[in-house]
DNA sequence: CCGATGCATCGAGGACTGTCAATGAGTGAG
DNA sequence: CTCACTCATTGACAGTCCTCGATGCATCGG
């Protein structure tokens, strides 16, 4: 039903990837920088990029919390807390259909991710 | 004279990046995703990438690190510190002269970084 | 209603990381 | 040779993050 869109402290599309077309152009500003490692920074451990390829390469394109839990290999809070975190990078979305939660990827912010590195 | 070339535990030519064609293609092996998220975890910090984007858009593609200690704004240990971690990344080189090192970036291994998230 | 299921949140502990002052190693000038 | 300079290394401290067990909050079946 409602979209779980979560909101952290500096919401995703006013932070990092949005502001800089490329790192290696210009002495990239403080702020920015500090804004684009934390954007890394979600990318920057093994279990989450984990979720990101189950999720992507899911039959339908999503798949529930319960269904990611064994492949991954971590607790369920563990895991629950790792697509937190993906969710508040604006990575992937969760949408709530009775007792479950189906997460699917947001490949655009990969993509936008990927042209900082141009 | 000498190409300052650090290896670090894991041989960044035998890890992360250079396994994978990209994060979303299959679920992502264990093995795989640490050493991708640890290629992450190096763009993960604020200081890192002004670094970067300092030596990227250097007159000569290259500066030595006392020009570097002042634009960052960290000490001259801490900014020794994160180009350590850069050069065992491979993304950046250092050759020492005299008694200056000059470092510049290797563009390919953050172009090979991007396809990751292709 | 009542119990079971799916997921999020909380709190704590353990490991890792960024930072600096102090120090060491190598180089060039005088 | 000696001093000044550039950079790397060491050791220590503080902050952050990953992880789990315990718990709480919905939802569905009977």
């Amino acid at each position: 039903m409602s979209e779980l869109v979560r909101t952290g402290a500096t919401p995703v599309s006013e932070a990092g990837v949005d502001c800089c077309p490329t790192v290696l152009a210009s002495p990239l500003p403080e702020d920015h920088a500090v804004a684009l490692a934390g954007d890394f920074a979600v990318l920057a451990d093994p279990v989450r990029l984990r979720l990101l390829s189950l999720l992507a390469s899911a039959t339908a394109g999503e798949a529930c919390v319960c269904d990611l839990v064994e492949p991954v290999g971590r607790s369920q809070p563990t895991v629950s807390h790792h697509l937190r975190v993906l969710s508040e990078a604006g990575l992937v979305v969760g949408e709530k259909r009775g007792r479950w939660v189906w997460y699917r990827t947001v490949p655009e912010r990969l993509t936008r991710l990927r042209q900082v590195l141009a």
